[in-house]
DNA sequence: TGGCATTATTGAAGCGCTTCAAAAGCAAGA
DNA sequence: TCTTGCTTTTGAAGCGCTTCAATAATGCCA
């Protein structure tokens, strides 16, 4: 910066103002310095910058898969709202890995950002406990568990297999699976509820069955799916309702395989919403959570917090997830 | 670190070298130093670090497209390579729009970061060369157009579409097609040319159609497929090589649905291995990319040019695809 | 033309660390 | 006791920027 106030023949207090209050600057001096930054091609160091200024204009997210299309959406609307308000946006993957969450946690500490966002693993938050402790705001997304030191945005998991399987009841299906594990899964348990509380409310006729899986993939459900080819038709369900539309999707494809006509024969929901749900032979109907909103909504949270540390209020927002209605439910 | 230094007795000289080199510093001091450390609950300034020292511990990764699995393989074996020779990822989402990427390319180089990995999009290169100007190595991975000023990691496309198309014909089949879209992408167009080559090597008989498509997704796949069934037997190719698993899953699935087996009456192969090739009632052959070893040789020869900007020669890897055979091309 | 209020520019003091020459401490041999 | 050759510790000089009080330049009006 000194080079290009001695080419510009200026101080560096006016290049510095060029950079970053160009009202303040002359116009004739300004389009000189500008000139010089070109000549010389000089970039300013934020290392510098940020340690002279004391804030950042940097944020964190320390994302727990990356590989998860909530997530990534998540990522989209978080990197969204940084951009509107002048803020970059930095990722870092902990892959479902407490040791990396951690570390990327501190690292972010280190780096002296702004504030971190944090999409964490079922597991401890002490890391980021410490964070905070330094001063350096967090914002929880899609955490199992709501803090109340801490702001927080969250989807109703309950509502969404309530809403769910009300939509099957509603077209007419009596005899209903809920297909989904493991069930120590906060969103599993959650989902499951809210099937339950759906069932309970239809009455008489209604029925539940619990089918637990190990995981939520497609290969699960293609294994599910067979496993229901195989049942007699009086005790196969006329509608599953799915944790996850991977499930719903292996499930999908293995039932029409052997046969089955879905939705005709079996109508099934699946949750999440991922693209392979609608683009199935049968779109498959399910639950779609607002990932980029959710990301939005975090971003500003935090956003609110660094910027008015002493009148923000912390609090946790829990968004309403939306059924999607698809070809695989529609009434027969 | 003042504090710490004061709070131990010590001068804030030493208090660097228990951080940064233990070994200079006498037993007794190291662990009274580090009492204060926890007593005080210091976390040490990164920026001020950085900068006092004129390097950095941290690298900067823009992906293209962080929905797909391929870069997220990459990103990990680059994550793992960092974490290896002790240095930081982080990553940054251009997602697909050059505006974005060469905003975080700004980003990274004005962090001071130690180098860059970049996934690019098809497009200009030209932020990437700035930032190299500035004497910031630059790594690209996957890139369309491999360069001489910069190191790089690509795979064989050609090569991937002569395999796919030579697997199939070892299968027996001899009316083929080529699909994937648009051509101009550099991937669509170098597997196109691939396959041909293997068709005219296999001679008398075999014959190679092209399907074009306008995009490489499920839907794509499943107007496909459904436009494949409508036409006559006689005209209908016996084997589809796919220029991605997408297009490949969807194809797979109406024409199941309508009730074309596969791979009797049609093989299929896709591209990219993604977890839905697995994962489909025919499980479809597809072809690899070595995505987890990208991303450690890129990673590998960025810390290289880092490291040893001296005697560093810029080269470019080419990797090799790998056949994956699966249900969907069993000769029958 | 002089005086006053604005607007532009300057320059020095930090931000929190690393680095390294110099000083201090120490042990053992003469 | 005095050296000599080590190991430890010190402290001041930056790293490249922002900030802000102080100064200089400018415009306006009487």
């Amino acid at each position: 910066m000194a080079d290009v106030a001695r080419h510009a023949g200026v101080s560096l207090g006016t290049v510095s103002n060029v950079l970053n209050s160009p009202a303040k600057v002359a116009p004739s001096t300004l389009t000189r310095v500008r000139a010089s930054i070109d000549a010389l091609g000089f970039v300013r160091n934020n290392l510098a910058r940020s340690l002279a200024a004391g804030r950042a204009d940097t944020l964190g997210f320390v994302i727990v898969d990356i590989g998860n299309s909530l997530f990534v959406d998540i990522a989209r609307g978080a990197q969204e709202v940084s951009g509107e308000q002048g803020m970059k946006l930095l990722l870092a993957n902990s892959d479902v890995d407490l040791a990396a969450q951690n570390s990327y946690l501190d690292l972010f500490d280190e780096a002296r950002v702004g504030g971190v966002l944090l999409a964490p693993l079922d597991g401890p938050l002490d890391a980021a406990a410490r964070v905070r402790s330094h001063g350096r705001p967090v914002v929880l997304v899609n955490a199992p568990d709501p803090q109340t030191d801490t702001c927080g945005v969250v989807v109703d998991e309950e509502l969404g297999g309530y809403l769910a399987t009300r939509h099957v009841l509603d077209s007419g299906r009596r005899r209903l699976a809920y297909t989904g594990g493991p069930l120590t899964l906060h969103a599993v348990a959650q989902r499951y509820a809210g099937a339950r509380r759906a069932v309970e409310e239809a009455g008489a006729g209604a029925t539940l069955e619990l089918i637990e899986t190990t995981k939520l993939t497609i290969s699960e459900g293609l294994a599910l799916g067979r496993s229901l080819a195989e049942r007699d038709e009086t005790h196969r369900p006329t509608a599953v309702i799915s944790a996850a539309d991977a499930l719903a999707s292996g499930c999908v494809q293995a039932l029409i395989y052997a046969g089955i006509r879905v939705p005709d024969d079996i109508a099934i929901i699946g949750y999440d919403n991922n693209h392979f749900a609608s683009d199935s032979v049968v779109p498959i109907s399910t639950v779609g959570q607002p990932g980029h909103e959710m990301g939005r909504i975090a971003t500003e949270l935090l956003l609110e917090e660094i910027r008015s540390p002493g009148d923000h209020v912390h609090r946790t927002i829990t968004l309403e997830p939306q059924l999607i209605a698809r070809a695989s439910t529609r009434s027969v």
